[in-house]
DNA sequence: GCTTTGATGCTCAAAATGAGCATTAATAAC
DNA sequence: GTTATTAATGCTCATTTTGAGCATCAAAGC
């Protein structure tokens, strides 16, 4: 029998027909790739952006973090998703509400295997968010602020020291670095994209960038999955810092994505609310959308926008331990969601602390 | 030696290790997966735009049309887009400049194959943007109006009228239908979908939701890929209009998140001059815009937007032919991507024509 | 030369934003 | 109990950012 990347490597003008006689040919000659399917499960509790971690045996490398995962067989799941939720309850217990498919990640020697023996590993990442109350039956699996992960994406405090410190100088030394190959093959010099990502000299930091900024340190060596992958030899790296905690397999640039997709997402679809308790005050939504993107907003204005777009509606209990005033309690309004098309919590540009 | 899912399929609470152990072993546990890529490969042809299609004999309901698509074999390329683009160039003679991953769709029985001896395929969907006139080395495939796949999403014209005489009557009866199995179980009600997609009943038109629009349709079986996969009986089927042209496999599945993601995307990031030629006329830019979105835009106001944005610079040179006054002749300012973090044609609201 | 068709320049009112000021109502400190 | 402190809320105001038009300008066609 022929195999399919024999047959199909031949630079003969292949015409539609043969790749659809390959694709639908018996699974006798599957290339030998396996489907992965990993969630960053994120909650908020006490303010802090969290995330569902498993611990498993050390890899090479040391780390034990990983995200809920295992593989998919198409023979117990019809769907990926239906997979995932399996998955995700037998080793946590959980079961997920709100989850979304982020991205399909297939990159060879990204998944800690590099031989050629050992299946291809494609893997597919989603996001689920989810109340951290919701701990009911959490029989596996432990929270862990996710800034732990990616201690230079925590802004609450302002600019994490770590950028200026860490990140900037080792970036721009490898940014100068000479390129071994062509001299200027890249589409954007390395120092523009260091500049972008990071938001230095005059950049403006987008706080979405988060799989941009993860890919970057890794493409320069400086986080230690590019270590344990081979990116990097072991000499270079002793020298190095600790850029935020490893992850198992590419389970670091899941979590990036996941982190990049919340922030996105979370100005343009009412998803806090999936974080959030079923009511709360003003305040402590604000708090959480902070949490999640970072800067500090104007609790005003917030307040006005929050509003404004019927996102929530008064549940007409207050609560009393604020620290001052008592505060309105809120609920979520799900009516909006046949209203407007697409309402979510616009923030402003980052202003003074309020 | 145990499969894969006989032993992930317990409930005993398996832990992490264990679906690390499986998912590192052999590949000859592997189970039958096969990874599609497909590509919609997007251009703007005369103010249409179009996507490459490849023709492959006809599926069992007739379709013959797909997108350029082959499997990722690991063994021969070391990512999927390079998988992606290596079938690609085979099959279309195209070398591929903007691209993007979609989406990962595994769903059982969506690719035309249900017999448990086919190989379950997990298709990667790809969108790629080009100009319409690097047709240099076009050696497959054909460039077909996108709109002719859903003709209920070309609002060039004012309000199609196949959604009021064919699509509304239709969903409608569906939604009125009783849903087999518990009374209320759905989510959100059949009849508030179909409001929401469609924008029926003073609902507002969202022309990012094509997907959502075109999975409704396949779920109501009204497009014929739902009595291909056995969705729907044929004799039901027989009774109902044609609703745009069908594809093989999952591919108008992919066609339509491909649109849906262009629309989205073209409004924060600078990616219509991916498919437009270096020089162009605001005007024709807008026309690009429109033919992608749909409504008409204000032209003075576009002007202002992209020209406040410094999304372009004008050539110095201009465009005669226009039928009135000549025209500047733009570009695109390339630089504006080391300014901003995400510039993107905005639009306003679908006002009256101008 | 006159008309038609777009391309461009500018103006204006309405709506959305970014920042503060002022008041109110609990809790904590005297 | 009074008073200071801490938040929650209600409102105001100056800017910007939109949404819509009006007016002019410059080729091509009669």
């Amino acid at each position: 029998m022929i195999t399919m990347n024999m047959e199909l490597s031949g630079r003969g003008k292949p015409i539609a027909e043969k790749a659809h006689r390959t694709l639908a040919r018996s699974a006798m000659d599957a290339a030998a790739v396996e489907i992965g399917l990993n969630a960053a499960i994120v909650a908020v509790r006490e303010n802090e952006p969290v995330v569902l971690i498993v611990r498993a045996e050390p890899d090479q490398s040391g780390a034990t973090d990983a995200l809920p995962f295992g593989p998919f067989s198409p023979r117990d799941h019809r769907t990926l998703e239906g997979g995932l939720r399996s998955w995700v309850r037998d080793q946590t217990g959980l079961d997920l509400g709100y989850a979304e498919q982020l991205y399909t990640f297939g990159d060879r020697g990204r998944h800690t295997e590099q031989n050629d023996v050992a299946p291809h590993i494609v893997s597919i990442g989603y996001l689920a968010l989810t109340q951290a109350s919701s701990e009911h039956g959490l029989t596996g699996g432990v929270w862990r602020p996710w800034y732990q992960y990616f201690p230079w994406e925590d802004w609450r405090r302002g600019r994490p020291e770590i950028i200026s410190n860490e990140i900037e100088p080792r970036l721009k030394a490898w940014a100068e670095r000479p390129v071994n190959g062509s001299a200027a093959q890249k589409p954007i010099a390395r120092a523009d994209r260091v500049r972008m990502c990071f938001g230095l000299d005059g950049a403006a930091w987008d706080e979405e960038k988060v799989l941009d900024r993860y890919e970057l340190l890794y493409e320069a060596g400086l986080v230690e999955e590019a270590k344990r992958d081979g990116r990097i030899s072991a000499e270079a790296w002793t020298e190095r810092c600790k850029l935020g905690a490893p992850m198992q397999f590419d389970h670091r640039r899941v979590l990036a994505t996941a982190i990049g997709r919340t922030r996105a997402k979370i100005k343009y679809r009412p998803v806090v609310f999936e974080l959030m308790p079923d009511e709360f005050t003003l305040y402590e939504l604000q708090k959480a959308v902070e949490a999640i993107l970072g800067p500090h907003l104007h609790k005003q204005n917030f307040r006005r926008l929050v509003e404004g777009a019927g996102l929530v509606e008064t549940t007409g209990e207050m609560k009393t331990r604020t620290g001052g005033r008592p505060a309105k309690l809120f609920r979520f309004r799900r009516e909006v969601l046949l209203e407007r098309p697409a309402p979510g919590v616009r923030v402003s540009a980052p202003p003074a602390r309020n």
